[in-house]
DNA sequence: TTGTAAAATGAATTTTTATTCATTTATATT
DNA sequence: AATATAAATGAATAAAAATTCATTTTACAA
């Protein structure tokens, strides 16, 4: 007997995404994935029905992934500002060790491969709750600016998000002086 | 005699546009989009040589566009923070109008298209040129950060293209009471 | 050890998609 | 109105990519 390996999927998707953010979706070939994997083409299938199943399991082990990751080491009992400083840094750094994965979110949403019939889209609402509910949190406190906390979230994701690609395509990393900096451009921006 | 048409061409690239925007670079198929413009898919190939040719003169067409667009209505002699306001601004209705715009970019620059041999990248930065000279010169006056422009520029514009992507998306369009907030979000997070 | 069931392989096949081209249609010029 | 010249057409062909499957290899159990 032999056991089909949990690892060599993920295997198969960290290729899948690395590939995908340098030649993108359109660019992805199954015999180009299963070479960067180090595997046969056919070992592909054993995993994975098809490429539509494959690119759907990357996206939702990437979800996962983001999720668990943003909201690591915030304490309920820490100043709000703290907190809020935290879950953006946690998301930029997120973002900077894989500028791939903005990209591939990116791409999905606009692929043949995403429907929205999928019940994934709580999961998806699900990686920003903990960000919405801070901002609310800061509103109450009369902190924060009174404006709709999509708004707002929305505003520092993005700033983030091209920060962390910049970063990387530039091949700079942001430094503790730095993050103070564009985290005072944010705090300034938001508090009320 | 029969005068190739400058329009045709034109339509064939808006056409792509809409639909790599809707399923992407990868779903883009020669003959959907002959469909799209209503031509048969041989027509596609009196206009562009190939594939490769239509995607990088969609490419070109875009920076140009976009090129124009931002710096429409800029009077020097306004100060300086009337100016900031107006070219966000035109950047946002830029990429209100299209979110396919930068849907396009982010996925052209990871795809098999993408050669960064090309001579393009002068012009590329061409565009956002008025941008870093707006604010470099608000460091001079002494009203702005001084920190690198570019970081500013970056997440100045991160920050808009994720609005247009929200607006569009939710349906909603941005009123003058809501690009106050946002623009005194922006101002607020780079004035020194 | 040895038998065996599942995983891995990659060439062969099928499917999809890009591109060509013989034919038809449109328009500018005479 | 007749002619010529280039654009438009879309079925036919070529090229590219996904998927299969007969065969080989691997790792576990007896």
């Amino acid at each position: 007997m032999r056991a089909k390996d949990e690892n060599k999927e993920i295997l198969i998707l960290e290729s899948a995404l690395k590939m995908i953010a340098r030649i993108g979706l359109a660019g992805l070939k199954m015999s180009d994935l299963a070479k960067e994997a180090h595997l046969a083409t056919g070992t592909l299938y054993i995993y994975f029905r098809d490429k539509e199943e494959l690119i759907r399991k990357l996206y939702l082990y990437l979800l996962r992934k983001s999720s668990a990751n943003v909201i690591q080491g915030i304490l309920t009992n820490e100043p709000l500002k703290k907190r809020v400083n935290k879950i953006c840094y946690n998301f930029l750094i997120y973002n900077l060790e894989g500028p791939e994965y903005g990209a591939f979110f990116e791409q999905y949403y606009r692929s043949p491969f995403f429907h929205e019939t999928e019940s994934v889209l709580a999961e998806e609402t699900a990686v920003m709750q903990p960000f919405y509910e801070l901002i609310i949190e800061g509103q109450r406190q009369g902190i924060i600016k009174e404006t709709e906390p999509e708004l707002l979230v929305t505003l520092i994701c993005g700033m983030l998000e091209t920060m962390a690609k910049v970063s990387f395509y530039s091949q700079k990393s942001i430094s503790d002086k730095e993050w103070e900096t564009i985290f005072s451009i944010i705090w300034d921006g938001i508090k009320s």
